[in-house]
DNA sequence: TTTCGAAGATGATCATCATCATCCAGATGG
DNA sequence: CCATCTGGATGATGATGATCATCTTCGAAA
């Protein structure tokens, strides 16, 4: 084990990226530091080395968890690879898909962090605060048509609204097949209204 | 204290009320057995006369908290004070209300405690779906005009996700214009599409 | 009224966990 | 190479919390 500036950034990094994937899976409480500690390769002693408490970890990995969602679609507007209206058909499908529902470790944080949130510090609810905006300000930029700005932000926060909602619901359900109309259903609803 | 069988009830149901409530409140990781049982009156030593465990009394909370909520806008329908269309409108504006979204105790469980079913127990999960089934079920019988019955189903499922996911960012973000925002603009858009 | 069963109280017990004091070893600057 | 700094390891410590054994007391039935 090296114990070199870089090797410090690497295992706090590692920290971060295990418990910002353990609270998307699991909630905020149910990570344990030593459990943490031992996923990441090291012993639950130099935890306060890294981080003030618990806490801090808590917010520093709910910041992590909603940042590195949104790296995604953001760098895809930027890739200009699609046109605005596709890629917006393209985070809606990718949102409601299956393997989005099922693999919370790298889920999109705002549906999956959002009761945790809730009941979280002033600082995490600082950060899904932005990025919830950021959210709706990409979904502006992305819709076309020559709407008034006004109109465009509430069908965003419809879209943003049904998105959510769905996948939280998706999730909790225990039938597989109304999991899949619920996705499917809101999918295709949500695509049609941006016509 | 007493000791019938009536008191014994009583007790029960207090127990199972506070706990459903704290649940939505805080998680079901937060209700810890001795703060439960001194919130209600009783010492902790007692609860083992009433849950076989801790899982017991979260299911069976989850199991309360579902229905719960749900018996205010079924009973509305059963009155017929309302003509359909009005009170679905209704329903809307109340579950997008300041009020719902700050009164956390006695809130709607299916946006409450979507992400703490989503990794509960199978019979925490089976309430979820027969609680979601149930209110697409009354949408679906609420929503006038003579679209036939697989558009209605389709209404209902983006109506529901909508109300769901606009209130859990609303709850979650900490800038109290945006959240009002979110509510408004979702309520105004899904009441729209009523027309 | 007496007895008995069960509700609830009291007080362990055992596990889990956050936090911290202390120690060890490797890295870094001279 | 040495001296020192610090990341990480080891091993408490104290708190919290679920569970259970045991005792007490009251209600119900005889």
């Amino acid at each position: 084990m090296g114990h070199s500036k870089a090797e410090k950034a690497d295992s706090h990094e590692r920290i971060v990226r295990i418990a910002a994937a353990r609270l998307r899976e699991l909630g905020a409480d149910a990570i344990a530091v030593a459990d943490l500690m031992q996923e990441a390769g090291l012993t639950h002693g130099g935890f306060y080395r890294h981080f003030a408490s618990r806490g801090d970890l808590i917010d520093e990995s709910i910041e992590r968890a909603l940042s590195d969602g949104a790296n995604g679609a953001f760098a895809a507007e930027a890739s200009g690879k699609l046109a605005r209206r596709a890629l917006l058909l393209a985070v809606i499908d990718w949102y409601l898909s299956p393997q989005h529902r099922d693999g919370l470790a790298t889920s999109c944080a705002v549906t999956s962090l959002a009761a945790d949130v809730a009941r979280g510090s002033a600082r995490a609810r600082a950060a899904y605060t932005r990025q919830v905006a950021a959210y709706l300000e990409l979904f502006v930029r992305l819709m076309e048509g020559d709407a008034p700005a006004g109109t465009k932000r509430a069908e965003a926060i419809a879209l943003w609204a049904g998105m959510v909602g769905a996948l939280s619901m998706a999730r909790a359900v225990n039938d597989e097949r109304l999991s899949h109309e619920i996705l499917k259903t809101a999918a295709d609803d949500l695509k049609g209204r941006l016509a």
